[in-house]
DNA sequence: CGGGATCCTGCAAGATACTG
DNA sequence: CAGTATCTTGCAGGATCCCG
C-alpha cells in the first residue's frame, strides 16, 4: 500500500448500490447521454445556445433545452440572458461544474484508452458468436 | 501551472464531439444506467448471477442479463460457467474492467462529494421556478 | 436568436412464463 | 440457478410550428 491521498478505488469499496443512494441520483444525470458533452464543451469556455448547438451536431434543440436546464438546476452551469436585440444566452459552468471537469476528463482519457482493445474484444465476441 | 503528469482537463481540450467519436462510442456504454453499477459491484471481487442481482436490487433479469452481455463483448468482464448442478455462472472484471476502476471511482468520489451542493441548488431552483 | 408547445413514434425495459 | 422468449407499454426524444 503507497500513501496516495485517497485512492480512488476505495470509494467505491462497500458502495451501497441501493436506488436511492446519493451516488446514483447524480450519476443518473451524469450518464444522461447528453450532459456531459455539455459539460466538455463548455470546459473550453462560455458559450452560446447557437454554438452549443454547432458544437453538438446531433443534438435536437429540444433535447439541447432540456439538457441545459437541468444542468443549470443542478448547480453545474449558470445561464446569462442579453437583452440584445435579436437575444442572446450564455451558458458558462460554475464552479460546481468546473469541479466536475478533472474526474470527467480521467473517466474520458481512460475511454480514448481503452477504445481499441474495446473495439478489438467487440470484433472477437462477435465472430465467435457468429460461428 | 503544476507539474501533474497530465491534468485531466487538458484531455478534454479541443475534444471532439462528434457522434463517431471514439469517446462517446465508449462512454455511451459507460453511462448506460447500469453497468457502471456492475463493475462497481464486481471491483470487490467476483460474483454469480444471483449475488449480483441481490447487489443491484432494482434490475430486472432481463436487464441484468443484457447489460452483462453488453459488458462481456466490449471486453470489461469475463463470464465463466461452471457445469456444477444446477449449474452456477460467475462474472469477474477483466483487467480492462479493472483498469476502469480508477477513473470511474474518481468521478463517484466527486459525485459524492458533489451530491450536498447540487441537492442544495436543486432546491434553490424549484423554489424559484414555483414563483 | 433562443427558446416553448404540441403531436407523434420507436424502442427501452417491465412483466410473465418457460427451460436445461 | 441462470438464463431465454414473448408480449406489452411508457415515455424519451424527434419533427414541426409558433413566439418575443
Amino acid at each position: 500500500m503507497n500513501a496516495q491521498p485517497l485512492s480512488a478505488r476505495e470509494v467505491l469499496k462497500g458502495m451501497d448500490l441501493q436506488a436511492d443512494c446519493p451516488v446514483r441520483d447524480v450519476l443518473d444525470h451524469v450518464a444522461a447521454k447528453w450532459t456531459t458533452l455539455i459539460l466538455i464543451a463548455l470546459g473550453e469556455g462560455p458559450l452560446r445556445f447557437g454554438q452549443l448547438h454547432r458544437a453538438l451536431p446531433d443534438i435536437s434543440k429540444r433535447m439541447l433545452t432540456q439538457s441545459l436546464r437541468d444542468l443549470e438546476r443542478d448547480g453545474l452551469l449558470t445561464r446569462h440572458v442579453f437583452p440584445t436585440k435579436p437575444p442572446s444566452v450564455e451558458y458558462r459552468l460554475s464552479p460546481l461544474g468546473v469541479s466536475m471537469l478533472a474526474p470527467l476528463g480521467a473517466l474520458v482519457d481512460w475511454a480514448a484508452r481503452a477504445h481499441p482493445a474495446i473495439q478489438q474484444a467487440r470484433q472477437a465476441y462477435d465472430a465467435a458468436e457468429a460461428a
